[in-house]
DNA sequence: TCAATATTGTGAAATATTTCACAATATTCC
DNA sequence: GGAATATTGTGAAATATTTCACAATATTGA
């Protein structure tokens, strides 16, 4: 099989989160370029790229494709994938939020630990797993089995942690800092500081 | 001037970034690879791209190069540059924390108001700017030159109140939900919903 | 049933992007 | 000062991605 490119993967989970919330039992090439943009044809291939082939003259049926593209991918939606331990390093006024707002509900990626290094933040605030001061991140990680961190730290700790999170062998890191981080290349940041999306939207508006 | 693809804008607003926070006073691309992870004669492209040639053996000048980065692609940083108005859709706890965290305190970016469909929750809260029913989303934008907005709803409201803005006005959606927004092209969107994230990165890890 | 229409799946063509390679030039070190 | 080294800037080559075009097939409606 075809090597799947970074765009076309991240189009792939783009259609899926799609189809998880899909009301409809089947969907066309054309519906989903109408909702997410992508053309036609580029999403036809994309299917084509993970092999699927299931798609007849009214479209693909959406369950068998969403299980498709999960296969593929390694990725499942709603509480009963495989699950995903996940932590979160700060526990400012954004990371107390990011644990409390029940965003992971239905998803597969449980937050299992919670980090600050300030003690005293792990002391006042109570969640629904446990909070550690910083200090225990490189046993706390490798024990409790967590792939994934979100970090929401302030930005002037932020690369610091991200490295000491490295060193605990986590695999990737949701970025909510507005710095860039600088880490092995076997760790993936994903970027979703509010304020480089901003950036890049100015930039784009911009340019035309 | 050769057109500026999306990704090599993208780059630029991330090497922007990155100068920004520099305490240096030059720059190599090598340096530039080392922390971002795009290669060097990429770095070199996207710089040459924008016209910018003042590099010499020892690098950029920093401070040069964020200049010429910001008047490429219309951008600031810093608290002085042009500010940009924004407003935050659904305070609930991830739109307070994201209306209380600072984040956006040293940015052009300047918080004018917040909408939530919770009339009470309009009250209860308080900010340093005004707080809106979202039935007055339609007359405050446009009156308050609000040009982006965050989108920190409940998922099932999300197109909803995207519709909205897209209605007010609005040129971006920062979008934390975890829907998968339907626009004009004339609008963009930013995905920063970390279970998006979380799936990308999760997809990413499984492709080697 | 059968024509008209809609849709997928996929090679081939067209574009776009990235890497390569190297001349030009600046800096460093002896 | 001069050789060794480092770095930019940029065409050209190599890759990668996207769009095009259309055969194959399913569905719809008369």
């Amino acid at each position: 099989m075809e090597r799947i490119s970074d765009a076309a993967r991240r189009r792939l989970v783009t259609i899926a989160s799609l189809l998880a919330r899909s009301t409809e039992e089947r969907i066309t090439s054309v519906r989903i370029q109408e909702v997410t943009g992508f053309s036609r044809d580029l999403v036809r291939k994309d299917i084509s790229l993970i092999g699927f082939s299931g798609g007849v003259s009214n479209g693909y049926d959406v369950k068998s494709l969403l299980d498709a593209i999960g296969a593929a991918l390694g990725i499942s939606f709603g509480a009963s994938g495989r699950p995903r331990f996940c932590c979160i390093a700060g526990l400012g006024k954004l990371g107390a939020a990011l644990m409390q707002c029940g965003m992971f509900d239905d998803t597969p990626f449980k937050i299992k630990a919670g980090f600050d290094s300030r003690v005293n933040r792990t002391e006042v605030l109570s969640a629904d797993f446990p909070l550690y001061p910083a200090a225990k991140m490189e046993s706390v990680i490798p024990e409790s089995g967590i792939e994934f961190a979100i970090l929401a730290v302030e930005d002037d700790q932020a690369q610091l942690m991200a490295s000491r999170l490295v060193q605990s062998g986590i695999k990737g890191i949701v970025n909510f800092t507005g710095e860039i981080l600088t880490v092995p290349e076997s760790v993936r940041v994903e970027n979703v500081s509010p304020v480089l999306a901003l950036n890049n939207m100015c930039a784009q508006c911009f340019e035309r």
